[in-house]
DNA sequence: TTTGTTTTGAAATCGATGTTACGGTATCGT
DNA sequence: ACGATACCGTAACATCGATTTCAAAACAAA
């Protein structure tokens, strides 16, 4: 049993200024621990005393002794270099829980929709989007609309000209006025489709905007006016459908993006990371 | 200048005793030089002053000093070979299938993600969410800010008293003031963490607001306030991080409460389904 | 061998670190 | 709202470990 997986074990019974530094050694494990108490502490957010109790809690009659099992693990692990971390999921005793039956199912979800879709179709896709010549509309429905937001805000940063049309469906019309023919929307439509989306797909496609819907395995209607559609599995039995591939199809889609255009890209992201990402750095 | 560099450097200037605590230390870089200074002797075959001496030579300060460098060297070393600094997508071989691949990798987080996460946790942060007395608020990051409100979509369905957080952060000052002790806040914070989602996390817990804090892997500094931190996997080695896993424990948390609070749960969805959802059926 | 120099470890010192005791505070149940 | 319980961090304490001193040992040169 390796120190980690005690504290894993053990988690659930600690109390919360515990599980703080439970939490702050594994983010950092296992360095952190073999920092001095007071230090690991710090790092932790939390006392002296509590990290001792920890330590006390997942089984170590001292601190020193907690130490000497880190580093005697350490050099273990740096012996076989092979190890690189990951334990076999298997000698993980998972019980078998809703929970992680709920995303076993997700992931699944994603597997076959990577499976399904039609690769060209993608590589054709983010050949429209990296085109930063053509505007670019990003819009979803009642709970795509997230996801839509999610790569919008990812595309701005990567390229001129993403617009996303949000709030009120009829102030959508006016800005339809804006594209001209050959731009792009990127649209997301999930079952329960919406027909607001529909029509204002109708008028994109009026105006000869090159429509690439994001959807679910049944198919929005707004695939009749789209250039490209790409099917994703959502179906998890549950309640609540997952769009859990829809965004990770985003981020596939923004990451390529990203590569076609890099030579914009970098130069628009350095100059965002100065305006606005440091403040963010700093915070520790 | 790595410190085992310093080392071979400077061994040929050592003392006899002190190249036998060189020796010592290379053998088991660095893993030796993490013990205290007698069993670091020890092990080398000499004693305490000599080991000092020797640290001195190679130019550090003091034997604490030392140690920290080891395990500030040690800790970058360990951060997944990936994580340094971010490769420019130029030099990255973009092979055949990337798409696959980058896939693939988001199913590897979300696998990471369900086998690290503290299921305990995940039961009790259900658990504050599904208590209806309390209010709750939802609020996310520059990107993490369209998960959040994926998240209040759906939570605002099930249950009452779901607020999210949007827009300029200074208004949010004010909503705080809304909140009571025991409500709870659902945070979302990735890297590149915010300074500001830290300084309302601060003020949400000065109000004695319950925190889920859903974070990376390497935990973000709101982790101090919270009272259940659950920590996902995002790195996917491209030019953008993936939000994959938290949309998916997001989902599953609120699946998970629709579950919990099913009684009150349906009667509001019916309701709502009545006031809003039929419209889209037809479409087709 | 003897002398002067360098190196080394034993022992003493000093400081830091781990540990414990205690009082305040939050939390939960009544 | 109130009291009981558990939790947490401050502060005092004690121990351990880093550092320094110094004298003996090893070595080099005469």
């Amino acid at each position: 049993m390796t120190v980690e997986q005690s504290i894993r074990d053990a988690l659930s019974q600690l109390t919360g200024a515990e599980k703080k530094a439970a939490r702050a050694l594994l983010a950092e494990y296992p360095v952190a621990g073999l920092a001095p108490v007071a230090e690991f502490a710090g790092n932790a957010g939390t006392s002296a005393p509590t990290v001792l109790r920890f330590v006390a809690r997942i089984g170590f009659a001292s601190y020193p002794a907690f130490q000497q099992a880190l580093r005697r693990e350490l050099q273990e692990s740096l012996l076989s270099p092979l190890e690189k971390g990951r334990p076999e999921p298997a000698e993980r005793a998972a019980p078998p829980s809703a929970i992680g039956e709920t995303f076993e199912r997700i992931r699944d979800n994603l597997a076959r929709t990577a499976e399904e879709l039609p690769l060209a179709e993608i590589d054709e896709a983010c050949a429209l989007l990296a085109d930063s010549r053509s505007r670019c509309v990003v819009l979803g429905g009642r709970f795509t609309d997230s996801i839509a937001a999610y790569m919008a805000a990812h595309l701005r940063i990567v390229r001129p000209g993403v617009r996303r049309f949000e709030g009120q469906v009829s102030t959508w019309w006016d800005q339809i006025l804006d594209l001209r023919a050959g731009d792009v929307a990127v649209v997301f439509d999930v079952r329960r489709y919406q027909d607001d989306l529909l029509s204002v797909a109708r008028g994109l496609a009026g105006r000869k905007v090159r429509i690439v819907l994001i959807t679910d395995q049944w198919l929005s209607p707004v695939a009749r006016h789209a250039r490209i559609v790409l099917p994703c599995r959502i179906d998890i039995d549950m309640t609540w459908d997952s769009n859990a591939a829809l965004l990770a199809l985003a981020e596939v889609i923004v990451n390529r993006v990203t590569l076609e255009s890099w030579k914009s890209a970098k130069a628009r992201i350095e100059a965002l990371e100065l305006a606005h990402g440091i403040v963010g750095e700093a915070a520790d």
